[in-house]
DNA sequence: GTGAAAGCGCTAACAG
DNA sequence: CTGTTAGCGCTTTCAC
């Protein structure tokens, strides 16, 4: 391995100047059509791959974008990084996925560690309680996008949805469907704990139950929690007609419990999840869940940052998409 | 947002030269108490964040690891992309993720947005198959690590299994178990039909099945296609009464299909599936399931980046790891 | 359309 | 232990 190549070898090898190099690379039309293909040839040849890390620091622009996640990812944002990544790509961005594994001071470890790289903007994913990370953030000056859910005081843009509504709609699509003794299977998040907010909102405005009974179990949730969670919960309460679970895998669990205690979905047992993961759909009985299109958040997160960096104003910074409750077989 | 800060104004701030600001949040022991805390304060108090870019390019070390996943990713390299990450952040290094979305041309596009950043290393996980990417990495001259395989050819270090292995071992475990009518659901990614042609081998090897049938479904596999594909499985070849799975997702819907039908597993259908996600266990029956370990995957590669780049030699740059056949209920 | 000069912010290398 | 100098490789800026 010798030394990378640099512009200015590659402007020796095709007799042009490195700053032609570097344009014949980055801006193409402005090139002569001989010394572009000139330098394409040397390119070619050498493999040559520009230095990315030089750029960045000359042009204050890294064409990268950093992704902050909680950090135990389960497949709950996949649909949404996918979405940015692509999105992010097509318009000559990295996305870079910031994910936890830094220790006791998670959080405002992981966050030094993104901001340390400059990228042009960060979307967030429902962390950075710590003030500490709040101000790093502010004071680093860049576009962010929080997602996942709707602040009442966003750092910067937000691309969201409620996730008190989202329980209840779920509350009162139960009781409407005549179920009458509901509970709640709920990660130890705090988005989910939001969701059951909600749900228990709705249910006292209907004058339904009066507290229904909330099982939390840790995140990422889990089809064995699921099974556990339904298990602990008709031990307590026997008489439980509805569940609504904050995650399809949660539902899925419970859905295999119910079956192996015997209990019909959906005749005796309702089951709602959350997500609307792939495989929802295909499930014995197919499961009724909310969907959320994380798709729609990761290309309106990336749109929103790239429009910001490249110095167009962004519309409607504060953007809500909602949510749609799927009726499918289990409820 | 004003400027962003740089050593320099924390030198003045401090009173100190910048090259003291570096070392003091660098090599903090090679600084004096005084001159560290003083630094410390101002840094504490402006929020100041090193800028990597510019440190990268100066020192020629990014301190960060490059990770290429296949265009669609799932579940699959969750366990070995956690163990990454975190092996790296705890070694002070970070992890970048490349994930395809790069249209048409998308592993050469992927690998030279990855490479423009100049990783201290890269993961590659069973892509990479133009020559084009093969000479540009390896004219890259940095430290990669295969996974996921075995390769007759690694390219430089490889920390893998065999495929064909695990198919072999299927098909001996279910002969053993006493099924006679093998198929296989087979994801169309190359990996996975290294398995089949395992499985295959080895049923000749037992003057087993002739010909087991193989049906291909396209990466990512989901639950939807293995509920298809047994129902396909079952129209061609009716008495089959044993089904490997190339991936856990895919035995899930074989699962729920055959209770559909009501083929009891195991006794009428045996269903082995790959990955010993976490949900493996908690079906109902237990999946048996062929179990690789994700986590001494992303443990050890990480480790044989970092040794490398730090000029420490690694002892057995080649490493099978193997696999373990998990027996639970299913078959 | 092309090139020369300068400098992004940091740290290697050296001197004291 | 601390500071000075120089330069990583690229692109901005300006001149032609």
């Amino acid at each position: 391995m010798v030394k990378a190549l640099t512009v200015h070898d590659i402007a020796r090898l095709a007799g042009v100047s490195a700053m032609t190099v570097s344009r014949a690379i980055n801006q193409p039309d402005r090139v002569s059509v001989a010394k572009r293909e000139r330098v394409g040839e040397v390119v070619r040849r050498t493999g040559f791959v520009l230095n990315a890390t030089a750029g960045s620091l000359r042009s204050s622009r890294a064409r990268m974008v950093a992704a902050v996640l909680p950090t135990l990812t389960g497949p709950v944002f996949q649909e949404m990084v996918r979405a940015l990544n692509q999105a992010l790509a097509e318009r000559g961005y990295q996305l870079m996925i910031g994910q936890g594994g830094y220790g006791p001071d998670g959080e405002d470890e992981l966050l030094h560690a993104v901001l340390r790289r400059r990228p042009d903007g960060i979307v967030l994913t429902g962390i950075l309680r710590s003030p500490n990370s709040r101000r790093r953030l502010l004071s680093a000056g860049i576009p962010v996008v929080e997602t996942w859910d709707l602040t009442a005081s966003p750092l910067d843009m937000l691309v969201g949805f409620s996730n008190e509504r989202i329980g209840e709609a779920v509350c009162a699509y139960l009781h409407r469907k005549g179920y009458r003794v509901p509970a709640l299977l709920c990660g130890d998040d705090e988005r989910a704990q939001r969701r059951a907010k909600g749900f228990k909102h709705m249910a006292q405005l209907l004058g339904w139950a009066v507290s229904a009974p909330v099982h939390l179990v840790p995140a990422p949730t889990t089809l064995a929690q699921g099974r556990a969670g339904l298990a602990a919960l008709f031990d307590a309460h026997p008489l439980t007609d509805a569940v609504f679970c904050t995650s399809d895998m949660l539902a899925l669990g419970v859905l295999i419990e119910a079956q192996t205690r015997g209990l019909a979905v959906p005749d005796q047992l309702a089951v709602v999840g959350l997500g609307d993961l792939d495989f929802a759909a295909s499930l014995q009985p197919a499961l009724t869940t909310v969907r959320i299109n994380g798709t729609r958040i990761g290309q309106t997160a990336a749109q929103y940052i790239v429009d910001r960096v490249e110095g167009r104003s962004v519309d409607q910074p504060i953007l809500d998409i909602g949510f749609s409750l799927v009726e499918r077989a289990s409820a």
